[in-house]
DNA sequence: ATATTCTTGCAACATTGTTGCATTTGATTT
DNA sequence: AAATCAAATGCAACAATGTTGCAAGAATAT
């Protein structure tokens, strides 16, 4: 789907900043970090302007956002279509990717007396296909 | 065990701040944050002597670091009696408070060709037994 | 084309974490 | 008990990340 007609269905206002971001982690088919699309992206943006973006952006449940340890934050496209929410995330620790692992349900465990689930967030880590053979 | 011994048997200088973050974990029973810990330690410890504290007692595998979201940061002690690694953790929505899940083995999920598990991270998030109580 | 509402950029600020360096402290040895 | 040496501390400076208020600018609907 076109950016532009993701942001006009979620009745946002098209922008240069949230087409560009939109389409840049559509592109490239992984997780990308406010650096990354900062550096792909043309047409200056002030980092305010991004952080509002991402913002609005999850909040209309287009993008999720994914962070790693503490520093590391990535933002990947929903995938509406199959509404896989709660799916794990791979991190490899090689090239510091992300991945949505999207074919790895997220088992809720069994939780002690008293305990509500609301949402569960599991990152794994490891080496990732691309890293394991070019190592 | 007393924080002293336990600084002892890891081959660490006692220092205030050290003995102070281990005590003050053991008495909550809970993981606590930077900010509790140093709102009840007295000898006020400078915000650095704080970081290279956690940083020695995480290296040493006396606590662990707990990152729900983006920029809540606990540490809880490292249970190593039981050994239990790669536990789940719990957050709660209400009270901001952070459980480790030790009776919550962590299931490594079935993954996709090529990657490699060294570690996984598993944050359970809603509502814990004493504010389901309360609400 | 115009009006309205939302978005942007800027400046300022807050929080979290790191690094270098001089000083102090803890553990060890004499 | 005093001297020694490595390690820990406090301070200042800095970096990264994120937020807020506000004036100016753009995007949609009429």
């Amino acid at each position: 789907m076109e950016p532009q007609k993701v942001l006009h269905d979620h009745n946002l206002k098209r922008t240069g900043c949230r087409e560009g971001i939109i389409s840049l982690i559509m592109e490239e088919g992984q997780p990308l970090s406010e650096n990354e699309i900062r550096d792909r992206l043309d047409g200056n943006f002030d980092r305010t302007t991004f952080y509002r973006s991402f913002k609005t952006l999850q909040e209309s449940k287009i993008i999720h956002k994914i962070v790693v340890d503490n520093q590391l934050v990535k933002y990947a496209l929903d995938n509406s279509l199959s509404k896989k929410r709660d799916h794990a995330h791979f991190y490899c620790e090689e090239c510091s990717s992300v991945r949505c692992l999207d074919s790895v349900p997220v088992e809720i465990p069994a939780m002690p007396e008293g305990f509500t689930v609301w949402e569960t967030e599991m990152i794994i880590k490891g080496l990732c296909d691309k890293c394991a053979i070019s190592s």
